[in-house]
RNA sequence: GUGCCUAUAGCUUAGUGGUAAAGCUCCGCUCUGUGGAAGCGGCGAUAUGGGUUCAAUUCCCAUUAGGCACCCCA
């Protein structure tokens, strides 16, 4: 008996204390929600603008969706996909990244009939499970626009460029980079790769244990490696940019031209690659110089994506941003936010009776589209009055059982400290009134 | 996944092998129909589990989470 009674207590205690968010993944309480507000609202005006529309896909994949558009080889799928069977035995994985989901959804749906391209874009959480740092969650946001079907036109590259730069822009985000490269289709990439293997088998011996691996399997990612043996022989590689066939040369070539004609600057970079199998030719990220939080944005071309699925080729070019990297990167240059000014009257009641007809004056002030704030489980006009200052209100209205008793309240201008009784019957119209008289004098 | 560092109240931070301290915040009172100030008071913590010990918040181990690096990415 006592035996039992101690393995409840301590399932208590734990169950009590201990519950923690998962790791990688957190709360996101309401003052931080404004930062939340910006992006999203941001985003929502430039794909309006730009003639986006939304798309919502679920959370949960086939897990088979995202081995065959991003890769078995990829890290995304080889280590840090969360998959889990379902009751009759399916594999699901809880989305990576957005743009497989869209690209099932566009063949899923036909809309490939709906008129060329379809521009489209998303917002939603992905998950990876890695290990947590600065800017890197298992759980996070991002919002992707994509452009698919149509030509294979770098006018659509452009565009998509264009957006996250305009993104960047707009949510006041400084020193921005943008690299670009062009990494080839089934013409040229595996010329490329050959030579990339060539060159690096005569020097095999001085690469880090990842690369020699990666040599067979994916020698593109050699490229990518940091380690200093590694990116010594980097230096004389060759480089994909002169390796181009004909047309993706014109491709990437018009892409740049394109940007040249809107006055967006970039960089090449020929070591940008990208651990998605999926691109091709053009690939971009966005980084902010200074706040290291990995590449804010990215994306790229991805013409084959659609025939891995069970498609067929269709031209399509996309790309992401994180909601958490751009929050770290604007707290970090001290972005402000644009405050809110909604405009909000304070009620406040004093005693029983009129604690029980506020609520049908805050109901008769929403009916008029006024924002009420209130305490009502307050008791003391002064604490009432406290959480008015603290809130900011500029008016409050004031209801006891004078102006019961009268068919009044009290209208006080929090500012100044003066108030006013007027009739219930007029309430809305005084408020009114001072709220044009307000905007007048701004 | 690997390595290093960290974990005390909602937040920021003291401190100790023997009753855990403060500032801010929050709640209340002074002031029961009038806020912003001040004073006073209150709520509230040693992440979890185990070990060493007469005694652990302190020392040790594990777990969990956070930070950083690698890897990779958004």
């Amino acid at each position: 008996m006592p035996k039992k009674e101690k393995i409840v207590k301590v399932k208590n205690k734990s169950a009590l204390n201990s519950f923690q968010a998962p790791k990688g993944m957190r709360d996101v309480l309401p003052m931080d929600q404004l930062w939340w507000d910006r992006i999203e609202k941001t985003a929502k005006e430039l794909a309006d603008f730009y003639n986006f529309g939304r798309i919502d896909t679920p959370i949960l994949e086939p897990a088979e969706l995202f081995q065959r558009t991003v890769g078995v080889d990829s890290d995304i799928v080889e280590k840090e996909m969360y998959v889990l069977k379902t009751k009759s035995g399916n594999l699901l994985a809880m989305r990576p990244e957005g743009t497989a989901s869209v690209a099932r959804a566009y063949l899923e749906h036909g809309m490939s009939k709906m008129g060329q391209p379809q521009k489209l874009y998303y917002i939603g959480p992905m998950f990876r499970h890695e290990n947590p740092q600065f800017g890197r969650l298992r759980q996070f946001s991002q919002v992707g626009f994509e452009i698919i079907g149509a030509l294979n036109d770098s006018i659509y590259d452009a565009q998509i460029i264009l957006l996250f730069d305009r993104l960047l822009k707009n949510l006041k985000i400084k020193n921005v980079v943008l690299k670009l490269n062009s990494i080839g289709c089934r013409v040229c990439r595996p010329g490329y790769k050959k030579q990339l293997q060539n060159y690096y088998k005569n020097h095999e011996d001085g690469l880090c244990g990842d690369c020699k691996r990666r040599l067979k399997t994916n020698p593109l990612r050699l490229l990518d490696c940091k380690k200093e043996e590694c990116v010594k022989l980097k230096e004389k590689a060759p480089i994909f940019l002169d390796k181009l066939c004909a047309s993706c040369t014109r491709h990437f070539k018009a892409v740049l031209e394109y940007l040249d004609e809107i006055g967006i600057s970039y960089g090449l970079d020929n070591t940008l690659v990208r651990g998605l199998d999926y691109y091709s030719q053009t690939v971009f990220e966005f980084l902010a110089e200074g706040v290291d939080v990995g590449s804010l944005a990215g994306g790229g071309r991805y013409d084959y994506l659609m025939e891995l699925i069970g498609g067929r080729i269709t031209p399509a070019v996309g790309g992401a941003v994180s909601f958490e990297r751009l929050i770290e990167v604007m707290k970090s240059q001290d972005v402000k936010l644009p405050v809110k000014s909604t405009r909000k009257v304070f009620l406040i009641h004093v005693g029983d009776l009129a604690k029980k007809k506020s609520l049908k004056i805050v109901e008769e002030l929403r009916a008029a589209g006024i924002v009420v704030a209130e305490a009502l489980g307050k008791e003391s006009i002064k604490s009432q009055l406290k959480v008015a200052d603290k809130q900011k209100n500029l008016i409050a209205l004031i209801f006891g059982q004078k102006e019961i008793f009268e068919e009044s309240i009290i209208i006080r201008d929090l500012h100044t400290g003066l108030q006013e009784t007027v009739l219930l019957s007029k309430m809305v119209s005084e408020i009114q009134r001072r709220w044009r008289e307000k905007s007048e004098i701004n």
